[in-house]
This record gives structure tokens, sequence and C-alpha cells, in this order.
DNA sequence: ACAAAAGTGTTGGAGATACACCCATGA
DNA sequence: TCATGGGTGTATCTCCAACACTTTTGT
């Protein structure tokens, strides 16, 4: 063996798939590629999963952290290293070349990108129209349109995790505000796993999980029989 | 939004965790950490396991192939990715700085590495004197020294990313050799998941799955009630 | 009274666990 | 004949799936 040959070089990112439950349906966290710019076609500005190149001296868990909060002012939340994504040309789709030549100083680098999922409740996260995340959007997972580079890859890949993670895990409260009722949870489970669940199973299988805790109130200005609320604690 | 600053470059490699079971332990393959090289003292030359940055232009689980293949002579192997590993100083300590400045073009380089694992049977892989792999050699999985960067952390995570993955997927076969006891198979799953089965249960279990097969032979030379070969076809 | 969702038990089948003895071979 | 691992069956329990009606509230 002799020395490697100086490789050429190699952007690194991270993207973050950020799915919310808004009580039916399961969405995801688009945000538009990059501000509108002078001289840019904004026409040419695609939705995207919020990401960015890693730091200089940033540890990967802390760069998809730091770059979720900035573009969406998301924090503190479930984020999840799942994939990484090489494919020399993911980037270089006819459809990215104009936003790469405007936003990025490297726009001929072959990029990798580490993948991340997170979870959050939609009630808990509004995007906040004075922000960064201005443009960020909720979309129901089953619309999304076609997104920069393979970002609509990277998120069906999430989806395929996420979806095993929840059988055996306690993820999905992330997912749900701090009360919830066992129905919400239950189309909570529904949506990731795209088939209809037992209503009676269901609620057997979650009542003697002990993280789960039955708060003394209930629901009210519903037109129906107010639920039980409950909430997680592990 | 503007543009990204420059970002430093940064070196991507592959790291495969291969694990082989010899009918009795499980064993991981390593390799003397580059060959020796004129004016380099072997004494610091560590050990690895198979390794090495990413092509210009090459995918990720192509290039984990290529680079298994060369190091070690494997071909055609289960080869799975399994996490990416970028703390920022990895590569840093202060045991692999020697090796980094003869071995590397760039040694203050920040080096991410995707993860792989892979499965073979130690029967049918024996390193070969001749070759670039004769520095290649099983190591019981309890008994690895200190290896080189961070390789110690990638290859116990490798392991409980193969523990979780035997209860479900058939991957243990890789592991053995073209003909084999059930007990065999037995000790295998024992030594993945570091815990007694039920030999009843076990081969209940085995015998249901219609990929097991049960050739005509049985074993010879052996002190014993010789025992019933299988093989697995998928 | 009606509409809408909340809430509640039982049964049957499948799969997991626990457990102990006889068998075939080589030395 | 002895030592060594090979090979076999049954009973119990737990987990999962299927299934329909009554209750509480707001309008």
């Amino acid at each position: 063996m002799q020395k490697s040959p100086p490789s050429s070089p190699l952007d690194l990112s991270v993207d973050n798939v950020v799915f919310g439950f808004d009580g039916e349906n399961l969405n995801v966290l688009l945000i538009r590629q990059g501000a509108p710019v002078d001289g840019f076609d904004e026409s040419k500005l695609q939705m995207a999963i919020p990401g960015d190149l890693v730091g200089t001296d940033e540890d990967l868990d802390e760069s998809a952290k730091r770059i979720l909060a900035e573009l969406t002012s998301l924090k503190g939340i479930y984020l999840k290293q799942f994939k990484t994504f090489g494919n020399p040309n993911r980037v270089f789709g006819l459809k990215d070349q104009a936003w790469l030549r405007v936003f990025r100083a490297n726009p001929e680098r072959r990029v990798v990108t580490v993948g991340y999922y997170s979870l959050v409740s939609v009630e808990e996260f509004k995007p906040t129209p004075a922000s960064f995340a201005s443009q960020a959007k909720w979309w129901p997972i089953d619309e999304l349109p076609t997104l920069a580079f393979d970002h609509n890859a990277i998120v069906s890949e999430a989806l395929s995790t996420l979806r095993s993670a929840l059988n055996d895990k306690h993820i999905a409260f992330e997912l749900l505000p701090e009360k919830f009722t066992l129905s919400q949870l239950q189309r909570l489970h529904e949506s990731v796993l795209e088939r209809p669940l037992d209503k009676r199973n269901f609620r057997k299988n979650m009542k003697r999980m002990e993280s789960l805790i039955p708060l003394g109130e209930k629901q009210d200005g519903v037109l129906h029989k107010p639920a039980q609320l409950y909430t997680y604690k592990k």
C-alpha cells in the first residue's frame, strides 16, 4: 500500500426528515430551498427537506441539530441518523443545477449526505412567519411534490425506518402534543403503518405500558363523548 | 441564505466489519494497517478493520465492496451499511498520528467514515498468504486488541446491529460453510445473541423455514453420533 | 332524539417457553 | 463400555387477532 491518491474534494451534508402528526395525517416538514436572492429566478426554488453542509469541526449529530434549528427553529427533538446517501450524482440532476450554482461555493462538487429523521407534534410546532423558518411548511406525506436532489428517496427511506422503529420503540409519542387521547395515538400509528388497527386491541396494548399515563382530565369542546387525556413520561 | 462558506476539505472512507463464525466463536477480520514501508517503524502498525477512502466517482456500496475485495480478497458477500461515524477527531488520536503521516496524502484532514458490516463463513475464507490479504487474520470478538482510530467502537456498534438483524432475517447463514449442522447453526446464534438457546425449540424454529434444506449426508470423522448436514437455499 | 366518537371483554389460534431422555459413533 | 454430542415431543403460557354494543356529550 502506498499513499492514497489525493482524493478529489467532496462535501458532506446532513438532511433531516421531520415527521409531524396533526391528529389526522402524517406530514413532512419542507422548506423552500434557499431564500430568494437577487438575480435568481424564484421559480427555480424547489421544495426540500431541511439540510445543509456539515461544519468544519462539527460532529454529525450536532450538525443535524444545528441545521434543523437554523432552518426551522425546532429544538430539542428526537433526531436519529438512519442512512448515508452517497450516489456520486445525487445532486447533479438537471433540476438542481441552477440552485447549486447560486447557493453553493463549489457547485461542481460531489455531496454525500447523512440522513436523519425526527419527530414532532404539529400542534407544538407551527412554523413562525418572522424567521428563517418562514418558508417551512407541513406537507401531507402522500402529497409531496418533487423535491430537490434525491430528497424524495430520502423521505421514503426515512419512512420505512420509522415504520419498523414504531413496532418496538416508543418514539410515536414524540409526534403528539403533551396531552393526547388514545384515538389520536391510534390514528398516528395507523398513518405510519398505513393499515387500520383494531381499537380494542390497540388500547389493550397501549394501556399495559407504564410510561403512558392517564391524566384526570377530559377533552372538552368536542361534539361527542369527551375522551380521557393521556400523557407520556419515560 | 447566502452561499455556504467554502467548506474545509474532508475525506470520506468506508470501513467494513467482517464477521466470521468458525463453528465455535464469532470472529472479526482484522488487517495490519498498511503494509510495511521503508522508513516506517513497523511497531507503529496497528490492527484495523479493512477500510479505505472512497473513490472519486464511486457509490458507497460499490466502494465498500471494492475495498473489502482489495484488502481481503473477499467477494460477493452480504454487505450492509449500518452507520456513519463523523466525530471530527476520530482519526486524530495520538496512536494514529504516525500512520496518518506516512500513508495519507492529507494527514491533517478530517475523515468521516461509513460503516458496513458483512458476514462470511470462516471455513470458506482462510486468508491467503500470497496476497494483499496476507495480513488479514481472524480474531475472536471478545479478544480484540486496541484497533486503529475508532475501530473498536465501530465493531461494537456493528455487533449490536447484527444482533438485532438476526432476529428477523436470515443473515446467519452467510456465516456458515455451505454444509453445516444444526448445532453449528445454534452455536452461531448463541454467539451473536450472547445467550443460550433451547435445543429443541431452536430446531423446531429452524426446521420450519423452507430455505433450510437437509442433505442426505452425515458428518463423519467425529467422535460421537454424526449429525445430519444441512444447506441453505434462498 | 340524534349524531359522533369514546369506551369496554371474550374467545380461539399461533407461537414461545420449559423441560429429560435415548441414540449412534469412535476410542 | 464409555464419553460425546445428536436427536426427539408434550404441556403450558403468552401474545395477537377477530369481533359488536353501550355510553357520553353537544346540538
